[in-house]
DNA sequence: GAAGATTGAGAGCTCAATCTTC
DNA sequence: GAAGATTGAGCTCTCAATCTTC
């Protein structure tokens, strides 16, 4: 679990940091089941994609950057819960296939996200998700 | 720059991501004058203490593990930004000591932060502020 | 033995360069 | 040449093991 623990005091973007530490709540439920949360995310998009998908469109699907997908799909081929495909309509893609493995993983790694944010939900009120989601729309204006 | 790119979409904590995603606003205007959230913290910290400090206790006020710092100041380090000096008082320790280019470095990139970071103070309300120290506190708990 | 720091291995991320296939 | 994927280099971070000094 890399993130960030260096950057825990940029004013307020403290805030924002600490709120975002409450990942770790996800990332250690996960991490009992062998998973964390980049893999669970590649495992969720094969799974609603019904399965399979050539490695460029798990990039895109991801957001981030084909390079990266590369090796979080080695790491996860070795793991036994993904592996790739020779792509019959295209020879210079290749494709990820969820396993059945992959895919017992994928069902608990969701069941646990889903508590874990259920959790994380109960602590909040509506309100409170409210005027979140204007905070950060406002703070995503500036990004730009 | 890192920033967990693959974990966003984990429903309302899609949202804390978006936030904490903000931090690319910093990370952009610091990596124009070579440096990084991390390595511009290190040296806060160090100018804090008036310019040396044993790389325990930096990891200590970095929140982070020793064998971080170790790696951080080996780059600050080639950066020239830092070097390290024996300690006369124990010969376990090693001090990190910010240079003369560190001290101009720590003065550039502490400018770009304060901008940085009011330009995003600028996007929100005073109860903005207020409202989100509060959802991160009641969040805070629940990490517990 | 305990406290400093470092090293080794590995997860997760990025960019630039490369290789194959279209 | 452009689109797939991969590789190489590097940043940030963690844990476990090691080495030196107390």
């Amino acid at each position: 679990m890399p993130e960030s623990s260096v950057s825990c005091r940029t004013s307020f973007l403290a805030l924002i940091h600490a709120a975002a530490s409450v990942e770790s709540v996800i990332e250690s439920r996960l991490a009992t089941l062998g998973l964390s949360i980049p893999k669970l995310a590649a495992l969720t998009r094969l799974q609603e994609a019904g399965g399979t998908l050539p490695l460029g469109h798990l990039a895109e699907r991801l957001a981030c950057v084909k390079s990266n997908v590369t090796q979080l799909v080695d790491r996860l081929e070795s793991d036994g819960l993904v592996i790739r495909a020779a792509d019959p309509s295209d020879r210079r893609s290749r494709l990820a296939a969820i396993t059945a493995a992959g895919r017992r993983a994928y069902a608990e790694g969701a069941r646990a996200q889903r508590e874990a944010e259920a959790a994380l939900f109960a602590a909040l009120s509506e309100q409170d998700v409210a005027r979140l989601s204007e905070i950060v729309a406002k703070l995503e204006r500036v990004r730009a």
